[in-house]
DNA sequence: CATGAATGAGGATTCATTCAT
DNA sequence: GATGAATGAATCCTCATTCAT
């Protein structure tokens, strides 16, 4: 019956949710330490003592930043790329799927990955996150070897998978900074790097440095 | 048994290396933001105000670091990989050089890369190092096709080499992490990745999108 | 038996008013270069953050204190000498208004000129409060002259306007430093200085230079 | 017999005179606290060891130049003015002097008495300096007062001189900030301003405040 | 005589964070 | 629940001044 005017007295949630896009957007813009709470608070249109009030410290809100953009690009990567299809069509959905949401979420992608990762306080958070990348391509070429009767060691693997994932990262980077570039088009290329060369390694093709 | 007071009234060439030398220390361990210009005073046993008499301000300090490690990166690369080479040859010995020097120096690796990144001040340095890599990537794959009679668009390999570059720089993130990793094993997983996938597009192996 | 916790928590145009108050004192004792913030807060009984929130930086705060002290002998100058006065009573309410202020607010004098004038940045905001004394006694002169039938080149009346001014800033600095004389008595003696001569150039007294 | 470059190893009376010059420069053009030893030493074309081995510390190296700068403008004046003048002309020929020395050395009369007057470790030197100006001026008016068979009370006398100085300094910072101006021509203006109301004093017309 | 090297000390400014209303 | 008021604690940077060569 009250006819609070909008935008005020608002749920919980609602806040939270508005308070995290303030935040991520000031985060991706100033970066981490140059980022103020001020701002933030400013930019989501609350008073200071709220954002400390809903989520805590500023390193705190950090994570919170990192949580959410990172869980909403995790399920975008595995609601496209399905475990029961073959691998070379899980990679390529789900770097479409990748690259979709870095070009669609730019903000998210550079609180993510160029803020955090220069910042020791979020490096475990980050690992975190990367390692689960690492490990589903890590899963996904091992499955395929063993279907193709090959096995590799684990620590290959990994070495392995992680640089794809840095590829893929350092790809997403370029999308970043070109606006104008097209996110499947980059999937495409990056399939070129990783796949021909993975392909060959299903088939039991490695290379050897030579006797020196 | 020597005759000069150690650590007295040095040369302004020797200060400003022992200088640079606790910058890049300082930087590496707590960033940009957090490292104070007193601690890379004290680190480089000398006061303040020689710092910024010598090397400038914060910023220009920083700047000054990324050129010496960036000088020094390149030159391990470039010495070790010569022009005359065959391309898989210069792959694996800049490889092996470009990991070898990470290996050697992890704090400068991580004053170039970890934290430059991040810090928007230095995007454009970075990008200007980064590029420059990324042109002798590109250049060594175009150089390749070429002799087998291949073509590729400037912009795809651009965005190939550049993929490549991430990958390794991704790596050699790893190998940051794993103090006991052994460089040149990483630099032959490195191979794996790429000169496999690379071998492929030389002969003219592409892959495309399914019809969907 | 007040209520209120004195000094505590008050509304922000109280406290700048305590801070301008400090501000004046302390700049007016040691010269804006000397005067430090943290003297300036800790006379106003506040912490420094507080000061810079709500009056800015060093020179902003300056600044305001001119405004202010500037606006202060302004009115009380326009207050007393009405513009339908004759020009010889103008003159002498305006002078003992003006004196009056100085002997009252010494301080304050001392921030308006002693300071402003010696310091680069200030100049500006000074050669602009001058400049309206400056023109206030030209147009007096002005309208005395023409309603004696006489005129005079505007140049050499902005001169003469200024050596008045020029002289009774000097007597205000006399003032300011004899804290036991009497400031009606000083705006006297610059009447005999002021008005003698300005009413002999209005009675067509001039003086040339001797041949020479 | 040796054949030192010229312009090092000159006579240390040379040299301090190098620095003065120097000094007097920088002070004028920044005032004493923005002013640093480091841009004095610099102009000089000597080190800062050498300055202050010569002059001393920033504030003594001040009070030389305004000493230095003070006797050149009392010289000037009283080079002009001779006692034995009659008191118009005498008062003509000094502030003819005294204008013409200020357009001459700018920097000087700035250094004097802008930088001075609002700092106030010089507060003393310059009150000395000028209280010789005023006791000059009060000797005039006294003596042609006596001619007169007149007399003025003493403090009387001191401040109308004071009021006279002032007005003449007001000029002169005119003059410094109107490069075009003429000298002699603001000399006679100021004759205008002074000796019309001096000489109405002279004659027993005095000013005194209405009933009220 | 002359100077490059060196520093102690201090000041402006900013920010994350918390009360008291 | 919400906020204006308030601050402790750093950090960058500069400068007058002095050794040691």
């Amino acid at each position: 019956m009250s006819t609070v005017p909008a935008f005020k007295r608002l749920p919980r949630a609602v806040r939270e949710q508005q308070m995290l896009d303030a935040a991520v957007k000031v985060f991706s813009r100033r970066g981490f330490h140059a980022a103020s709470m001020d701002e933030i608070a400013e930019d989501a249109g609350i008073s200071k003592p709220m954002v400390y009030a809903y989520l805590g410290t500023k390193e705190e809100l950090f994570v919170a930043c990192l949580h959410r953009e990172g869980t909403r690009m995790m399920q975008a990567i595995a609601g496209a790329a399905a475990p029961d299809l073959p691998a070379d069509e899980r990679l390529w959905r789900g770097l479409k799927a990748f690259f979709g949401f870095v070009g669609a979420y730019r903000d998210g992608w550079a609180v993510l990955y160029r803020q955090a990762r220069g910042e020791q306080p979020f490096a475990g958070e980050l690992a975190t996150m990367r390692a689960r990348l690492v490990e589903v391509v890590a899963g996904m070429l091992d499955h395929a070897l063993r279907a193709e009767g090959r096995e590799i060691a684990a620590l290959d693997l990994e070495v392995v998978a992680y640089a794809l994932v840095g590829a893929t990262e350092s790809l997403a980077d370029w999308l970043a900074d070109h606006p104008d570039a097209d996110p499947e088009k980059t999937a495409t290329r990056m399939m070129n790097v990783a796949w021909l060369g993975a392909a060959q390694l299903l088939h039991g093709v490695t290379w050897h440095p030579p006797a020196d």
